[in-house]
DNA sequence: AATTAGCACTCCAATTAAATGAGTGCTAAC
DNA sequence: GTTAGCACTCATTTAATTGGAGTGCTAATT
């Protein structure tokens, strides 16, 4: 009967296109009136009528009830993000206030970044700590905080901060300590944490002696501090605004999706998602409805960049909203931020 | 004209006391009739409309509109807090799973604390981290991470640890940074935050000879990351409790009170407030509408408990939730949280 | 003097009805 | 292939209707 579903000619391109414009501006759904004044087609609203018919038919748009106007599917939000949807190369304007200072802390920066990213966009934004296991072993060492406790502290490459105490059994005089602390430095220094294997392990424990049992409950307790669930860090800022968007909040899934951001844990997929994601060139993925790692944002579009610190240190910056949001700012916004991050390390390697 | 002001007598407190009752388990107005059959007074509903139009008209109940029953009014709920409300020495029954064990971090009990607030009331929680300015060092170090930089690691009282990097600019031998660190920890050790005046440091710096600069840089330092605001931790749990009552979702005042929770700062006033707070023997406060210091929180009841580590060491724990709340349950669950955590500091230190 | 029954009155909340209007699908004409 | 025209659909808005819970007041009762 007629419409061969996979071919779409210029001219229904052009009709989506306009629906998607305008239903991304207005937030309603758009009828074929408007299409035909909106477009330079200078086609009639019955003509359009049709194409809107055929464009439903294939899969593109919807209505939301019969004598409604239509609004795009996940599927036309695809194709509009895919090929519609200009980059425009805008200019940075309020990203540019966003100037790292290479002598913060990690997480002081990430929580800024993620506070400045809400701020601009009106999304939800997540940014997640760069995952440790690629992160080198910069320095370590043990202190005897009193008889029975040792604090060991280990800075990170990317000039995080990890600290865990150690409970020992009997006290250590201060040369052992220093033994110990060259020991650690020497073996692991330089070492990603997923390369500290048993041989190194064996090796340590050789070196150090008669204080074999001491290195076992450093090494345990290094594994235990990196392997904290906890610990993989994301922060958030600007949850509050999935309370703008009517198409969210409508629903009881506010609140699945608040608790989402509260209870940070359940937005790691996302991040591992994201960050093991095919690189399309830009470093962005983009996930519309259903394609969310996450089942709580079905109803949502997620957009993420992985920003890296170099040498595989990688992190996730991210921004939730409604389906009907603005991609484009969203993800002009997160390459300017990506590409912030992405310089950061590198400038405090330069200085160091 | 008839009433007296100043004198509730038994009979209309029975009468309130029934009224509050009987909202705070339904949250509907409640009516004469209601109360007549409710009470054991043996009262027509007529009297009790009576006694309603005095206790009305002496501010303890209110109208939402004629023709509706009565609600407490802030000045009723103070009174049933105060003195109508039996304070249940009843069983610590889900509480019981909440063992803290000694060797975890403070950072970690507390957002287990108020996790746990959360989920057993089903408000809105938040637990401050204790004020530092109380908290003594009880040890400090310096090490050379690299030639421009020192990493400064301050243990406190209370097994919080705390790290900062330090630029320096020229590099120091081994042997100076021992001296320094044992200068370090024998003239701050066991002294608190904000005991460490210009004598102690004059005192350092004369000592450090031609390092002084090292040690005012240290100091400083030490300073930054005691003052930083953004330090003053507060951990949070069930915030999209509230969008549970819809005494507070209605209005649009829930995203204020959600972003309060989220940016955590805002949080701030309440647990200055509720640390100097005047304990009334419990160190229980209960803020009740207008009383809370938080203006956002006009619509909801406050209810803050002090812990206290020893020493002057405290820190808060509260719950946000709407006037209508389960006061009895909430301050029992604080009273039962206050007294696990003013345990815990003295347990590691009968360890240490 | 305190209590109660009775009744008119108020006002919210829920229901129903009607009006509106944007938008469609279809058909017949261009 | 395009367009004008028209009947039809359905969410949204507004208005009118009703029901009922609850009050305040007065007059009767204890």
């Amino acid at each position: 009967m007629g419409i061969d579903k996979s071919e779409l000619d210029e001219r229904k391109v052009k009709i989506l296109d306009a629906i998607i414009r305008n239903y991304l501006a207005t937030g309603e759904p758009v009828g074929s009136r408007t299409i035909s004044k909106y477009t330079d087609l200078n086609l009639s609203s019955a003509t359009i009528r049709n194409e809107m018919a055929d464009l439903e038919e294939m899969g593109y748009i919807v209505q939301p009830h019969t004598s409604a106007g239509r609004i795009p599917s996940d599927k036309g939000y695809r194709l509009y993000v895919d090929h519609l949807m200009e980059e425009k190369d805008r200019e940075i304007s309020e990203m540019k206030e966003f100037v790292i200072e290479k002598t913060e802390k990690m997480e002081k920066v990430l929580k800024q970044a993620a506070k400045l990213l809400a701020a601009n966009t009106n999304y939800a934004t997540l940014v997640s700590a760069p995952a440790y296991n690629q992160n080198k072993i910069k320095f370590i060492q043990l202190s005897a905080v009193n008889d029975s406790q040792l604090l060991a502290v280990i800075v990170l490459n990317s000039n995080m901060v990890k600290n865990q105490m150690i409970d020992i059994s009997e006290p250590l005089d201060n040369e052992t300590l220093l033994k110990l602390n060259i020991l650690l430095n020497t073996s692991l220094n330089g070492l990603a944490l997923d390369q500290i294997n048993l041989g190194t392990i064996a090796l340590m424990k050789e070196q150090a002696g008669i204080h074999s049992k001491i290195v076992s409950e450093v090494l345990d307790a290094l594994v235990q501090t990196i392997s904290e669930t906890e610990d993989l860090q994301i922060y958030t800022s600007g949850a509050t605004n999935i309370l703008k968007y009517p198409e969210l909040s409508d629903s009881e899934s506010v609140s699945s999706l608040l608790s989402a951001f509260e209870e940070k844990e359940e937005l790691q997929s996302l991040v591992t998602e994201s960050l093991s994601g095919d690189e399309n060139g830009t470093g962005i993925q983009v996930y519309i409805g259903n394609e969310s790692p996450i089942q709580t944002m079905k109803d949502c579009s997620v957009v993420t960049a992985t920003y890296d610190l170099g040498e595989g240190i990688k992190g996730t910056i991210g921004i939730v909203g409604p389906k009907r949001m603005d991609y484009e700012k969203v993800m002009d916004n997160l390459k300017t931020l990506k590409s912030q991050l992405d310089g950061i390390y590198k400038k405090s390697e330069d200085d160091s």
